[in-house]
DNA sequence: TATATCCGGATAAACTTTATCCGATTTAGG
DNA sequence: CCTAAATCGGATAAAGTTTATCCGGATATA
């Protein structure tokens, strides 16, 4: 049961790109230096981002990517959706109505009680996902670093943009 | 991000032994054809369960598996620890060290905030399947079931065991 | 027009899950 | 004691998923 690298990668990376001066992205490959990630496998991720309307592409020289909306508005769940796809976890395949003792597909209308119990709990972890907004991680993180580390990765934002 | 399908399969096998009559087992032949997934893949998926304490084997003629404890002392999240392993869903790699502006390692005593954010989610998560007793499960599948499906199950353990 | 950038598809490498088989060991019962 | 039934553990293979790369095309800037 595991999430894909595209998850941590992205989710730094959209926190990183909420601060940049309106107009401007930053491209893949800077992205990509900068997290030390290979560079074309995170274009894809990157691209599963912008289908599901987290970030902007601004294509041609001078481009890369951006938030679509705003920081409060895009959530942990938001970026795990995007990238793993909505599927659950826990995949029911209906193994009751197996074997000799096999309930009829009429009397299964409703779940079985453990795929219940799973999906429950994929509830509440949704839930919190999606209570989690990138503002409030920026806020933390703004609050637990130090001041020397924001203006080295201000400094390095602007250098990208310039 | 997904379940293996041993989750299910064992799931509902701990429902099923957890009412042999005492000093009985079931045997994986028995439990393969009962829900009709492949024999020897189960088996392994039985030891993974016998490892982690919550069956027993009981070998030679006439054995099989039963429940190791009693079925109130059985969660949901015990049986997915023993099959898929303790590992979290989301793999915090230190990508905040990377890079340009990478973090020193004595700088990220505390995890990062979106590492600690899954955490927080997959720990909900666990606390709700962790409330899931076997036998909790067993009282809402007996509320659900019909009188003529308990007592065809409890037919064909009978013959299993006779 | 040259350059930087994203787009989308095809492809391949690495890894995980799923599945099978076999020889060894254990136990019940004739 | 012998045989049948059953788990045990290891080796191996098939199938599927994740991770990664590459390339030709489209687009925008200067």
């Amino acid at each position: 049961m595991q999430l894909g690298k595209g998850v941590e990668w992205t989710a730094h990376i959209c926190t990183m790109i909420a601060v940049l001066p309106a107009g401007k992205g930053l491209s893949v490959d800077a992205l990509s230096d900068y997290f030390e990630v290979p560079t074309a496998y995170l274009a894809k991720q990157m691209q599963l981002l912008r289908r599901a309307g987290i970030v902007q592409s601004l294509r041609g020289k001078g481009g890369g990517y951006r938030l679509a909306r705003s920081p409060a508005d895009v959530s942990l769940l938001d970026i795990v959706v995007a990238i793993e796809g909505p599927m659950p976890a826990f995949r029911c395949t209906e193994i009751r109505q197996n074997g000799p003792c096999g309930l009829k597909r009429k009397d299964c209308k409703r779940p079985c009680e453990i795929a219940a119990a799973f999906a429950d709990a994929e509830r509440v972890y949704r839930e919190a996902l999606a209570s989690r907004s990138l503002a409030s991680i920026m806020q933390e993180v703004g609050e637990n670093s130090t001041p020397e580390h924001i203006i080295d990765i201000a400094g390095w934002i602007g250098r990208q943009v310039a």
